[in-house]
DNA sequence: CTGTTAGCGCCTTCAA
DNA sequence: TTGAAGGCGCTAACAG
């Protein structure tokens, strides 16, 4: 009964004989044996762990995308751990404001030190590119829902161009025609958002100007933006807005103002997040498979575990969840009637 | 220039010449070097991490204690590790239904077999007192807003009572009689509530009947369950419900059926979660210190890898948030204006 | 099928 | 202030 025997033995090894092992595994349970995860990984070199950065952990988004990482990686023998890329920094109201400080690069570092075999990232601050590479040339890496192409990690992102295709066109379909968009794009999270947005415009709304109103991540960016365009009697018939949280931000704006939604002005949201269906109307809103995102992102790494070395970028398709915040609008049908 | 001098010099001990540790430091950082945690925990008996496994992780509630989680911990030179307690197990929709595999003492294995320094837990299966114990006996365990009350591990909550008084107090005032509890206890993480809306009532509102209506937690459950008391026709003056998703549900089930929150009906929520403000009427709702969960948290388990052997528990006090879900009902005006 | 040997990378004595 | 030796708990060869 040596120590090897019986380190082989609980690892469910094929070359032990059956009596053996489970004398084996009767002791180690009345004793409370625990493997030592340290030691383990440190033997073996190799650790059967992923672990993960995501900042917006309190996101709900990331938290669907958690459970089907956590489900993926139990059904490659692996465990995930999680750090939170962020804490906050001061005592303002959570949803309304945000008082963030990132730590992403700081948390990656943590997690590198547990000689994980994998990471996957969904980050919010404003990393740059070198930087993540150089952490992909020591455990592979994956970028989630990030706008970043490099030849060195592998991406899961969504397929932006159609997301905002399938907005527009809806929209479009209901018969708006000044369409603008509410968010911004400084940050590689979300500059690809922004950058599909005028691209779907000037394909299916050739001619119309787009229009772009700088706006933050969260409820209360979208009203605080909204509150200020209603004051500057600015109000476009239709809004694709930046995430769900802006888009209920919108909302709520209008409706103080008396303004209907969808009958005055269609708001589509992104991300079909708890915002979409928190509060009425419920909100029309781009949906992003979150499950496939967690899925793929475990997919990839064990790729990767497994020797794979090229790089490989995965575009989601996403969907346009069609709820009760767009509709035609007075101005709108106007539009629709005149229309050859 | 010894491995052990390095060692030293890295983790900043005082006992190393200043110039040798600046060439120590400066050739670690030339080489990449980043330490093995796994090693450094295997040598030092001790690994300066913390875990937690945290089962609604999807639940922006949970989102703000893990940020305080982190602050608090890096004040403490501890990393803090994640993991989830739960995955998706179907395909439903996540914000409305909940279909939910608990793997909760998986994931607490698993992260003790990191040799964590101690572990918080912010449950939401069916747990037993036993099982945690066990744990508690391997590593200094916190349970968080759970009703457990152990002798052996340390508990943070919130004071319920305090909770329910503040809810029926201010309904009271506002000339409420019939106050029901929409929400079930069946589970440790809600069976205070229950109990503490039934002595509240007993304290508050002697005479009058508590009522309780079971329903589950998320903003679905509400709207069902408020579904079926409209078609019979037993809509009460006043509510309080067990999450601010329930409430948020209730008020969509009532505006359904032409009926006024507050005018009509008031509703308290409970967490002042996103779904408080994530609609009209934003809701009254009772608001546990998240950031104080989470501190506290971390402080305990710091006092107990400092020695600390004596069981703690601390409870929190929650306090209410009025906002606009709350008002004179109809009926209830007349009581305020027959009464003495 | 089972045992032996040699580390994995780091920290902790103890000695210099 | 620095170095040498030993071992933390485990796995990976290699022998038997």
């Amino acid at each position: 009964m040596s120590k090897s025997l019986v380190s082989r033995a609980l690892r469910g090894e094929p070359a032990v004989a059956d009596g053996t092992r489970q004398r084996i595994v009767a002791a180690a349970a009345a004793l409370g044996y625990r493997p030592n995860a340290g030691a383990r990984s440190l033997a073996a070199r190799r650790s059967n762990a992923i672990g993960f950065v995501i900042t917006g952990l309190f996101d709900p988004f990331w938290g669907e995308v958690v459970h089907s990482i956590d489900r993926a990686a139990e059904q490659n023998g692996l465990s995930a751990l999680y750090m939170s890329g962020a804490f906050d920094s001061g005592d303002s109201d959570m949803w309304l404001d945000r008082f963030v400080a990132y730590r992403e690069m700081e948390a990656i570092e943590r997690l590198l030190e547990y000689r994980i075999d994998g990471m996957g990232v969904g980050l919010g601050g404003h990393l740059d590119l070198e930087e993540l590479e150089e952490i992909a040339s020591v455990a592979p890496l994956v970028a989630m829902m990030i706008d970043y192409r490099s030849s060195v990690f592998d991406t899961v992102t969504v397929d932006e161009d159609t997301a905002l295709n399938l907005a527009i066109e809806h929209l479009r379909g209901l018969g708006h025609e000044q369409i603008v968009f509410l968010g911004e794009g400084t940050r590689p999270a979300t500059r690809a958002r922004v950058a599909a947005y005028l691209r779907a415009m000037e394909q299916a709304a050739a001619g119309i100007d787009p229009v772009v109103y700088p706006c933050a991540l969260l409820q209360g960016d979208g009203y605080e933006t909204m509150r200020s365009l209603i004051e500057a009697d600015q109000v476009p018939t239709a809004i694709v807005a930046i995430t769900d949280g802006v888009a209920r931000g919108a909302v709520i704006a209008f409706t103080e103002a008396g303004l209907s939604v969808p009958d005055d002005v269609s708001i589509i949201g992104y991300d079909d997040s708890m915002h979409a269906v928190a509060g009425q109307p419920l909100l029309t809103t781009i949906r992003v498979p979150r499950r496939e995102l967690g899925a793929t992102t475990v997919r990839l790494l064990v790729e990767r575990r497994n020797g794979r070395s090229i790089t490989s970028t995965v575009m989601l398709r996403p969907s346009l969840v069609v709820r009760d915040s767009t509709g035609v609008s007075t101005r709108a049908r106007r539009n629709l009637a005149t229309r050859p």
